[in-house]
DNA sequence: GAGTAGATCCTCT
DNA sequence: GAGGATCTACTCA
């Protein structure tokens, strides 16, 4: 069995998976798991090892934070759907919506590491060389996975768009959480333990803290 | 190796 | 009209 065979076989997530109202329970048991895209058949795997949390609408570093809007309408709708957006005018960052239909709880997926469909990936992002550049930080993954704005709101149970459940765990002892990354601005709220991620993984971004 | 500017556009004020 | 859940390249050392 070749891996993509192996990939192809696996268990979907169920939508009940994202539809629990712990978000931060959520984050951490997703590390270990692949995420899955394949847009037009060009079929790309990672397993997914840094995650972030964003907590209801009294989280002052979500977007949500600012209430329901256009923009946000996606992340308060039920969870297991695609929340994708563009920030400073370059990235496109590919967050999960979880829990039930009006409250805005949402996974940012930062770090994977990948598995399938590394060429695909290395002619989305331009890079020449395969490297942890590839899908380190939530950006790059983005890129590489080509998300895209347009695919806001896409439910997680697709063919297009997955999560797989293939039984791997990282061991206990090297999952570890942080403050998130890049919401200095949140006050109280950026201190919050809401980062999870694989100690010493090398597609883990940002600094060691 | 560390620090900083620029990219570039959508959303909300 | 400002600024953002970021990344890269370039400067200076």
């Amino acid at each position: 069995m070749t891996i993509h065979e192996k990939t192809l076989a696996m268990q979907k997530l169920p939508l009940s998976f994202y539809l629990r109202n712990d978000v931060l329970k959520i984050a951490k048991e997703l590390l270990g798991k692949i995420l899955v895209t394949n847009w037009n058949n060009e079929y790309t795997s990672g397993r997914i090892v840094e995650t972030e949390a964003y907590a209801g609408e009294t989280d002052k570093a979500s977007h949500a934070s600012k209430g329901r809007t256009a923009r946000t309408d996606v992340m308060f709708k039920e969870g297991g759907r695609a929340y994708v957006y563009l920030i400073y005018g370059v990235h496109q960052m590919f967050n999960i919506v979880t829990n039930k239909e009006g409250i805005p709880d949402a996974v940012l997926i930062r770090g994977i590491e990948p598995i399938e469909g590394t060429d695909i990936m290395l002619r989305r992002t331009g890079k020449k060389k395969l490297d942890e550049t590839l899908t380190k930080g939530p950006g790059n993954i983005g890129r590489a996975f080509g998300f895209h704005t347009s695919q806001c709101g896409l439910l997680l149970n697709s063919d297009e768009l997955f999560i797989a459940d293939d039984g791997f765990k990282f061991p206990k002892e090297l999952i570890t959480t942080s403050p998130r990354i890049g919401v200095d601005y949140a006050g109280k709220h950026a201190e919050l333990h809401y980062r999870f991620f694989v100690k010493g993984n090398k597609y883990v971004s940002g600094k060691v803290r």
